[in-house]
DNA sequence: TTGTGGGCGAGGGGCCGACAA
DNA sequence: TTGTCGGCCCCTCGCCCACAA
């Protein structure tokens, strides 16, 4: 039925952290896991498995078949695996075979976060020197300027022209006409990435991968947060996409993963819907790797290292911490599971404010000094060794692999060898994280049920594209505009500050007749609450009175952007249509934070 | 469910022909007819009704409901009726009550078929004077220029503004700001209608009636005419709408007719969903109306008249004829059955050559001198009085209702006293039709099974938005072309000349780099095989070859509209997305009579 | 090396009156 | 009375460079 995309370039738009099982491999299906990775963007796991008390927290499982797909609107790169219980366990032991294409170097790729400059729609997009030196092929320099068209393939093999020129002074590497078509298309906005990538055939491909955003729009239940939408939906004119567990759509999966976990329980061939960006951890593990992490006697104050996506997706870093507690996540409903047994301190907390608990195998232990934090007057903890429940007598005897310990395993480069010594006893180790994840916003690791987030803030982005006029004849252009202000809790509440971030002085927004408005949560937001908006048009009342003025704007076209980072569009007049004309782009970023 | 929307308006769209039978009325349901209706866009009547002959040619059914309702995308009007059938036929004879609504003296409202100048995208709409000062609150004159804002609500109850003035040499009505807006959104184009309408409530109405479209997209079985098409119905980027039996949606529609059907022969609530701007006739007919039809003692040479929808749809033309047989229109299936009885022949046939048979109701019987061309030689035919089968024993023994056949009701107007003379013996009185329809091609009344048309001719319309360079610097603007051509057969068979119908006089498609098209049939076209156009990249090849590029050209959005006038959006790199940007027009028409 | 912003020309959107049908 | 066209303003798109981080 579904054609499996090109494997080179899914796995590079699904990142370095990504390893899809190969086929034929074992591995270990978690129904836990399952369950958050399609309540993922509700923050809350809303799977019920009390109905199914019989179905074991991990089931070994053989990949049958596995998939790479793509949304076809927003390209977001997803995988179907299928798998059928193995409940011999006869092959448990045999060394695993990882998948040709995964082990292997990857081919040449380079990813760019896009920047403002590149996401602007008058503007091209600026190429990095790697890029134009290792991807694209050589332009000739001897040309003034060297210029030449580079076609590259998207995720769905359709093909894209750029003119690729160096120009300038000083000298760069650019992208200028048809960079503008790829980025509307896409609808790509500053902070998402792109990868450029050179398959082994030699064809120029191009991926997108979309900012995180968090669980924002998706949180609160039945879109009752969202008059317009529910009206929408009832006019047929929305289409829930299943593919990523928000709202309706997320009843649906839930329903398929109770499916799933009760047909791999009951030895039934079943399949799997993997989006990778989705910042879950892997339901799907190789057994290999569970088995060899359940071997580590886990234990209060134990050190290790887990790797996470650098912010812009493209390496990996390490996280150090310590264990504080081995206890299983839900005592209740699975007092067995090894998922996210661990609870977890990091040595740079802030950045990892999320990551409470994660799970044995996603974690290297560490020999070395514990952390300070951890009074050295506290009593040893006792090893809480797990039970052996039924689920684990396919589990071969503890067996220590100790390479894993050696500190040549610390960091991914060892070039230092102080590396054994916690970071809060360096003081200057944290440059490293610094540099590279300034923001971490974008673990993969979001515990599913992370209801006990810090505040109330909310941020929301307002990407308002519209048609001004300016009075006094005065010549304006298009103008971006970063707006901060409190969340939209009630009409009273609405205040804004205008910050100028835009190359143009002239501005005016009384005589604008229609504008385009995009609306997206920001990651930094937990809960906004949009029911106070009420009508389209009463929206529409107040984003005019925000900008002052006396009467509505006529907004033609708004977007709203849920958790899967796709656009869906409204319409003031059908809202939710797909009619999206004469385009015009202005910024606007509300954040209560800021605000302040 | 489904909210029932405004009657008023809803009857506006709808047309004058159209009578809604009002809740608790009786009607005769006519399976044929509704047969036809569903497939009317195919034109083959493809319902299949052999495996169940216990069905009734007609049943009489009690309307339990009247929903009137509106596609959201097209704004095409549709109703769901309920019935429930009456095997008594108790209340037969009692008089019918006619709906409020339709019966009194409908609200002021004024249709306007599109002019090019509407259409355009540049433009503002002319308003026709009498509209102005009918329906749109008077302007303040003394204002120089008399200028205000309208705001109307459309068939969804959303609300656009126009900008009302009065201005130029000499003065005249214009809507200009908000009008543009409105085209583009509703996606009109020249010839489609626009209704306005001052409700009892005082408030303005637009409504929007489309051009008819014949059957040219929807004619060929299984979408194989279109293989992008079906690849983004793989996608499931494409909903199709059932609202208008087309395509494959139709075998769905034909299911629901066998089944609303065999719900009727066997005495069971059913619904069905009529679409009055499907130009087939009504297949829930007030009982009453039939009955008094069927009284009529119908022969051969029977002079007749009908009435038709003007061009516009907002007036009634009428029709003379004669009958030429009296004999059901199915001998094989429903040899019993009134539907289509009469087969005619028109006073003037060039105009509705589709139109073939009748039934009885939808015609006047008008005393006078039979039509020349019957031969006054010919023997006086027998009148074939219909058997009475056992459906028919519910009609009463006829009874003639002399009225029918006096003069007044002759002629809409009485004003002509000549009326019973027929036309070929006048010659005056084609001026009559000839003004308001002289190129009849919307009869309420087209054949189901009109397989039999004249040629293999073929009109296709391409409006085709792109954004254009020009040469030279030379200054150049939106363009728009009237491009003549043959169908696009075979690649060779590519050929066409292009008519300047446009202003502007530069024009260079050689740096185009995007554009948009739209296709639909026109309804000239009955048959367009677009099998040759292969893949959608094929077909951008071909468009860029018309035009005599050496390249093909790079599509951005194209838009192909089927039978139920409905625009579907299709892009280059994503097939039917909803994206659609920076959209400039020009209008390409290739028409192969014209070119010949 | 690369992000940002201003300059600026091309050209489309859209409002206008002229003119003719 | 109203359909169409040219005039023309002005805004947006998008390519360019300068400059600075």
């Amino acid at each position: 039925m579904e054609k499996s995309l090109d494997s080179e370039l899914w796995h590079a738009c699904a990142g370095v952290m990504v390893k899809i099982p190969p086929v034929n491999s074992k591995v270990f299906y978690f129904p836990q896991g399952h369950a958050e990775h399609v309540s993922s963007s509700s923050s809350v796991a809303t799977v019920d498995f009390r109905h199914f008390p019989r179905i074991p927290p991990l089931i070994l499982c053989q990949v049958t078949s596995v998939t790479y797909l793509a949304d076809p609107k927003t390209d977001e790169v997803y995988a179907k695996i299928g798998l059928i219980p193995d409940s011999l366990g006869t092959v448990f032991d045999q060394e695993e075979v990882f998948d040709g294409n995964v082990k292997q170097e990857p081919p040449v790729s380079f990813a760019k976060t896009l920047t403002q400059s590149d996401a602007n729609n008058g503007g091209g997009f600026s190429v990095p020197r790697y890029c134009a030196d290792t991807i694209f092929p050589r332009l000739d320099y001897t040309a003034d300027p060297p210029v030449q068209n580079i076609v590259a393939r998207d995720i769905h093999g359709e093909t894209w022209k750029f003119r690729h020129i160096y120009r300038g002074t000083p000298r760069r590497h650019l992208l200028t006409t048809g960079w503008s078509a790829f980025v509307n298309h896409k609808r790509l906005m500053a902070g998402d990435s792109v990868v450029f990538f050179r398959a082994v055939s030699g064809d120029i491909c191009i991926g997108v991968r979309r900012m995180k955003h968090s669980s924002g729009w998706s949180g609160l239940p039945d879109y009752s947060f969202c008059s317009f939408m529910r009206e929408a939906e009832k006019e047929g004119n929305v289409v829930m996409i299943s593919s990523n567990g928000n709202g309706n759509g997320s009843r649906v999966n839930d329903e398929l993963v109770v499916q799933a976990a009760i047909k791999a329980a009951n030895g039934k061939a079943f399949e799997v819907v993997y989006h990778p960006r989705n910042s879950t951890p892997e339901f799907c593990v190789m057994a290999g790797t569970v088995r060899r992490a359940m071997e580590v006697q886990w234990c209060r104050g134990m050190r290790f290292k887990m790797a996470f996506e650098t912010e812009d997706s493209s390496r990996i870093s390490w996280f150090m911490g310590s264990v504080s507690a081995v206890q299983p996540a839900d005592t209740i409903r699975w007092p067995d599971s090894p998922w996210r047994l661990l609870e977890v301190a990091w040595d740079e907390p802030e950045m990892l404010q999320n990551v409470k608990r994660v799970s044995p195998w996603l974690v290297e232990p560490v020999s070395g000094i514990p952390a300070l934090n951890f009074s050295p007057f506290s009593p040893p903890f006792k090893s809480p060794r797990l039970l052996q429940p039924p689920d684990y007598t396919q589990f071969p005897a503890p067996r220590f692999s100790s390479n894993l310990f050696e500190p040549r395993n610390f960091l991914p480069e060892n070039r230092d060898n102080n590396i054994n010594v916690p970071d809060c006893m360096q003081g200057a180790r944290h440059t490293q994280f610094d540099l590279s994840l300034t923001r971490f916003n974008n673990p993969k690791f979001i515990p599913a049920a992370a209801t006990d987030t810090n505040d109330n803030d909310v941020s929301c982005l307002l990407t308002m594209d519209l048609n001004h006029s300016v009075k006094n004849n005065e010549r304006s252009k298009t103008s971006q505009f970063i707006l901060f202000g409190r969340p939209i809790l009630t009409e009273q509440e609405i205040s804004l500050r205008l910050e100028k971030t835009s190359k143009y002085s002239s501005f005016n927004l009384e005589t604008t007749n229609h504008c385009k408005v995009y609306i997206e949560s920001e990651d930094v937001g937990r809960t906004i609450d949009l029911s106070v908006l009420g009508s389209y048009n009463a929206f529409c009342e107040k984003i005019g009175k925000m900008f002052g003025l006396v009467n509505s704007v006529m907004l033609h076209n708004v977007m709203y952007c849920d958790g899967t980072g796709e656009f869906r569009p409204v319409t003031y007049h059908e809202p939710f249509s797909e009619f999206a004309r004469t385009a015009r782009r202005l910024k606007i970023h509300m954040d209560s934070k800021t605000f302040k």
